[in-house]
DNA sequence: TCAACATTGACAGCATACTGACTATCTGTA
DNA sequence: TACAGATAGTCAGTATGCTGTCAATGTTGA
């Protein structure tokens, strides 16, 4: 009989939902969600990139990009710059406030992660993110049979 | 600075995003999405919960999984029963076609699992599954400062 | 019995995530 | 230059996941 409740599908998506759950508690005072939070971290790093950049360097989709940025442009914390080149496309650049929050947020994080991560040890987290990242991005031969 | 990218909630929610769409291309024929087959899977476990029972047993947010139950009940493979003790719940029951596809969903389940952990070796995959149980549940004195 | 409280499921509203279609613009080539 | 094809971003549509609210029904205790 097939297990759900051990998948690693199932564990990955109640993982997620639990991270979502404590950053969201976290952050909820400067009215953010997670994904909105890790667009800013990725702005932090670089600035100005496109949104099409954005969609690639956050592995995150295209058009739910777009919303992500219209609330986040609408509670002041970036801004859509027209592209100097390329009429077609925008900048996206943080506000003063968007980059001041760099901090405060930053701490949120640590703390979710502390919490998140409450029963593992040290080494079991490091453990736990270098079989994450193989998950995410493993691509072998054995992914693109035709090539 | 903050490195988003090698946050164990980022990184959680890559790879769930990668297992959904995994598991999505294989159960495509079937019209299914993943959340309507883990909660299929729940019900070929024990049938004719409450929708209320199934949530707590699901981990799935009771409207939510309203959702789920419509829209499997509308491609014929649950069906809502009146409780016979209680005149405001419903139990779920699977139709014949929902459970004749315990065989073949199943083996779709085997294949994502094996195309996901692919890189992973399976002393990893049981070590990535233990410590994903731990993040999911854990539940120490921690979380309940107030009790 | 009856009033207070709890529980079940529905609904509205919002944010994410993805698909597919569309417009505007850019680029490479004849 | 002119045109075919590629690219940037938007929009509509659908599913999930969550919060809050509500009506109907159950349950409990005076």
């Amino acid at each position: 009989m097939y297990d759900v409740e051990n998948s690693i599908g199932f564990l990955l998506s109640k993982g997620y939902q639990r991270a979502w759950a404590l950053l969201r508690e976290e952050i909820e005072q400067y009215e953010l969600t997670p994904p909105q939070f890790a667009l800013l971290a990725f702005l932090w790093r670089e600035d100005g990139l496109t949104q099409t950049e954005l969609s690639e360097a956050g592995q995150i989709d295209r058009t739910t990009l777009g919303g992500l940025i219209d609330r986040l442009e609408k509670t002041g914390l970036v801004e859509r710059r027209p592209h100097p080149r390329d009429r077609r496309a925008y900048q996206i650049h943080l506000t003063t406030r968007g980059r001041e929050l760099e901090g405060p947020l930053s701490e949120c994080a640590t703390r979710t992660l502390a919490r998140l991560t409450n029963g593992l040890t040290e080494t079991e987290v490091s453990e736990l993110r270098r079989m994450l990242i193989i998950l995410r991005g493993e691509r072998t031969v054995y992914d693109f049979p035709a090539c």
